[in-house]
DNA sequence: AACTCTACTTAGAAATTCTTGT
DNA sequence: ACAAGAATTTCTAAGTAGAGTT
């Protein structure tokens, strides 16, 4: 018995290690540490009811965090100045501080407000030498701080500065916004490193929580954050080899998919019609996530905003209609997803759908879950059965890539300029980015440069109606009065007419384009969902320079993929 | 099977830097 | 040279999902 004991854990270990183990040496110095507080100076004061108010470093610290933010729309909600107010309130040690200080509308922040407004501005009109100086300042940082040594080869670190303290910003209506964001000691911090590394230094005079050498995982260190109690780490920058590798193997899942995703299809669709509720809701749920890009959509605490996935749809978050918009049954789907990012759009489904829908809502209250009967664990592991690696976010990266891939092929032509073409794969890149609902707040600068191009487009017209004057009237005299010159004076004018109607077209190209763009941002999908593979054989292809589509940040993280694409690559 | 913990990817806002037109 | 606007980078929140625990 415990001999076979024995083997199994070896066994079970070898496996593990095999398909676990992240890196066999592993050496860095350790997190940066934001500064220390710097105490305003005398002249500048907190007030309360009116009256000056000298604070404990410690809470006058907190203080500013909030003083800070006073022009930003945060501070006006009740949530973020109650829990604001009781973190503070935690935190004061004097007496005097805790016996006075009753209530938030009574505390006057403009001063220090006003303060760190002009700091900012004076940063801003340093000179170019000063910046210079700042500037070597963070470059040394990065060099001391900013990479590692990882199976001998120096890779940079995504984020090797400690969070600084704060308060606690979430996304929507998050009922722990306004908190304290406590700043993170090295007692906080567990370091992981290779088992004969050098052992980084923890800042003189502390010591860290702990120190691993734990070659399954990939991060360098860790803390639990003080808001939700999650933890948080420390990992290597996007254009690492762990990383680009980790990604590359995401595509390659999605792939496969491809290869499998017709049965599948034909496998959800037997389902909307099986006997057991549990299987329609399965079939309906992976419908939606395949042919939406929903996410999978897992159960969440309410100690956050209140959004969903597929999963966690609620019966209130869709609408059904017989008919909607001269098209039969019609699904309209109102809701907050990741982000608090809003999801709206009206869908035409398979009849079978629309009543399993009507059964999957009937008897429930708006807040019931639409799927009661699955959840994400059951969901994917259905999903891992029909295809191994498989869950529901492989089909966001699927669909998505496959979406590039058709629509590069639909838009572009040979005989585009590059320009053209560029404009083509940004369509491209706008079609996914819309199927995966990655949105952005418009930016502050829309209207106006909006306008400012309407204006260049009616410019540009008045001058094709001048000079088509200036054309019809070099017709007429070179009909009246035929010579070289007249014939020539008239070829220049037809020239100019065209030049200036291609410009038209392309301003009014450009206007298309940043009217679409308006409130969708197409980063997300380019970084996270499109296979590199595929913009890299679609540049080779077509002749346009890799770097007109990927930055240098994009191109360094999709430096597996530029490596070893050729043009004839198929996602 | 529900719950907790952990590790990793994905996300938009904000800050910063670069580019462009004047 | 400079200011405005665009592009890029940084920041960190918020997801997904696997594994372990009860």
């Amino acid at each position: 018995v415990f001999i076979c004991v024995l083997k199994g854990v070896r066994l079970w270990e070898e496996g593990k290690s095999s398909d676990t183990q992240k890196w066999s040496s592993l050496e860095h110095k350790g997190p940066y540490f934001p500064p220390e507080y710097e105490p305003l100076p005398d002249n500048i004061c907190f007030y309360y009811d009116g009256q000056p108010m000298k604070l404990s470093p410690a809470t006058e610290e907190i203080v500013t965090f909030y003083a800070k933010m006073l022009d930003h729309e945060y501070t006006s909600k009740e949530v973020f100045q109650n829990n604001f107010f009781s973190d503070w309130k935690e935190v004061r040690t004097s007496i005097q501080e805790r016996k006075l200080i009753k209530t938030l509308s009574k505390c006057d922040f403009s001063q220090i407000h006003k303060y760190f407004v002009e700091k900012s501005e004076e940063r801003k009109n340093m000179t170019k030498e000063e910046k210079q100086v700042l500037k070597e300042e963070a470059s040394r940082l990065m060099e001391e701080y900013g990479f590692c040594l990882l199976d001998g080869h120096r890779e940079k670190i995504g984020n090797f500065k400690l969070e600084p303290p704060g308060l606690f910003r979430g996304r929507g209506e998050h009922p722990k916004m306004g908190k304290l964001k406590k700043r993170i000691q090295p007692e906080d911090v567990t370091i992981n490193c290779g088992q004969d590394s050098k052992i980084p230094a923890p800042p003189a005079g502390h010591r860290w929580k702990r120190v691993q050498h734990d070659n399954t995982v990939t991060w360098l260190a860790s803390w639990l954050e003080n808001i939700h109690g999650r933890p948080k780490y420390i990992m290597l920058n996007p254009s690492s080899k762990l990383k680009g590798e980790k990604d590359w193997q995401k595509y390659e899942t999605a792939r496969r998919l491809k290869m499998k995703v017709d049965s599948i299809r034909k496998q959800y669709r037997r389902d909307w019609t099986s006997r057991e509720m549990k299987s329609r809701q399965r079939g309906v749920a992976i419908y939606f996530i395949d042919k939406l890009a929903l996410r999978a959509g897992n159960e969440k605490d309410d100690e956050s905003a209140d959004t969903v996935g597929c999963c966690s749809l609620r019966v209130e978050h869709i609408t059904l209609h017989r008919r909607l918009d001269g098209q039969e049954h019609m699904v309209e789907f109102d809701f907050l997803g990741k982000d608090s990012i809003r999801y709206y759009n009206k869908v035409p489904v398979e009849k079978q759908v629309f009543k399993n829908l009507k059964l999957f809502i009937k008897h429930k209250d708006p807040e019931d879950d639409l799927f009661d009967r699955i959840t994400t664990v059951k969901l994917n592991k259905t999903l891992n059965e029909c295809m191994p690696g498989l869950t529901a976010k492989v089909f966001r990266t699927f669909n998505a890539s496959t979406t590039l891939q058709d629509q590069l092929n639909k838009l572009t032509t040979e005989g585009m300029t590059v320009e053209e073409k560029i404009l083509s794969y940004n369509r491209a890149n706008r079609a996914v980015a819309i199927l995966c609902n990655h949105q952005r707040a418009a930016p502050k600068t829309f209207e106006k440069s909006m306008q400012l191009l309407q204006e260049k487009i009616q410019k540009k017209k008045e001058q094709i109606e001048e000079a088509k004057k200036e054309l019809k009237e070099a017709k007429k005299a070179h009909k009246d009065a035929p010579s070289d010159k007249s014939k020539k004076l008239l070829e220049k004018k037809e020239k100019a007419v065209q030049r200036l109607s291609e410009q038209l077209k392309k301003l009014q190209l450009q206007e298309t384009d940043h009217e679409e763009n308006k409130v969708i941002a197409l980063g997300t999908s380019k970084l996270n969902y499109l296979d590199a593979c595929i913009t890299v054989a679609w540049c080779k292809k077509h002749q346009v320079p890799v770097e007109k589509i990927y930055n240098k940040t994009q191109r360094d993280k999709f430096a597996w993929a530029i490596d070893m694409t050729d043009e004839n690559f198929q996602f």
